[in-house]
DNA sequence: CAGGATCCTCGGCGATACTG
DNA sequence: CAGTATCGCCGAGGATCCTG
């Protein structure tokens, strides 16, 4: 599978300027978008696991683990055997629900695959 | 500045599933969201590169060059001396900017910043 | 002024193995 | 079931130098 570097933090000055910076930083993660859209309901891992094909169980684990430190997710444990952890969408993960809705109409409309020609 | 690894393309079984892969694909690049935000006006190379502070020319070509080829933004030169070089949004990064602005409005309602402390 | 060409860094991602 | 730990790849991004 492809990899593509993509951002780091951008520097502070920016976010004065450019309120988008945030946003950007907060989704960079090769899977952090796909991620979200299937948080639109809550999900356990394993079943976050099938839903997005090609990842692995430690990437998924680390993306989670970083979208919940930008309160985008939520996670609850209950401590049973076996384990089950569900993940649903916290204040800001609504929140970005819009925006995500906007870019799946988006792709519709200019889906043209110019990168693959 | 840091750097943070982001993602290749999206295996195509999700492009059915989530529309969202394609606009997750075209801004995938560090800078790509931060050119789209300025060039809501039309820009010039060297405005560009005093708009986004810390990029360098080599990579401010190339992620514009990424841009026009997923036709986000048009390229239009002036054959003059010196030269001189417009960047404009094409009809898919029109499209695209009620996401920016909507990215922009999310970013300052939940700007916490929970990675820096 | 707006780039092209090179070389190098370095951190995200992936694979595999192990655990409570 | 839902992780954690370790290791190594590799490609985007950056620095620098050169050009019409």
């Amino acid at each position: 599978m492809a990899r593509t570097s993509f951002q780091g933090e951008i520097p502070n000055e920016q976010i004065e300027v450019c309120p988008v910076t945030h946003a950007q930083n907060v989704i960079a993660g090769k899977w952090k978008i796909i991620i979200l859209w299937h948080l639109k309901e809550t999900r356990r891992f394993g079943e976050l696991q099938r839903l997005v094909p090609g990842i692995s169980k430690g990437i998924l684990t680390s993306q989670l683990r970083e979208l919940e430190k930008d309160q985008m997710v939520i996670r609850k444990v209950y401590p049973e055997v076996p384990p089950k952890v569900e993940y649903s969408l916290a204040d800001a993960g609504k929140g970005f629900m819009p925006i995500l809705e906007s870019m799946g109409d988006w792709g519709k409309k200019y889906a043209f695959n110019s990168k693959n020609s």
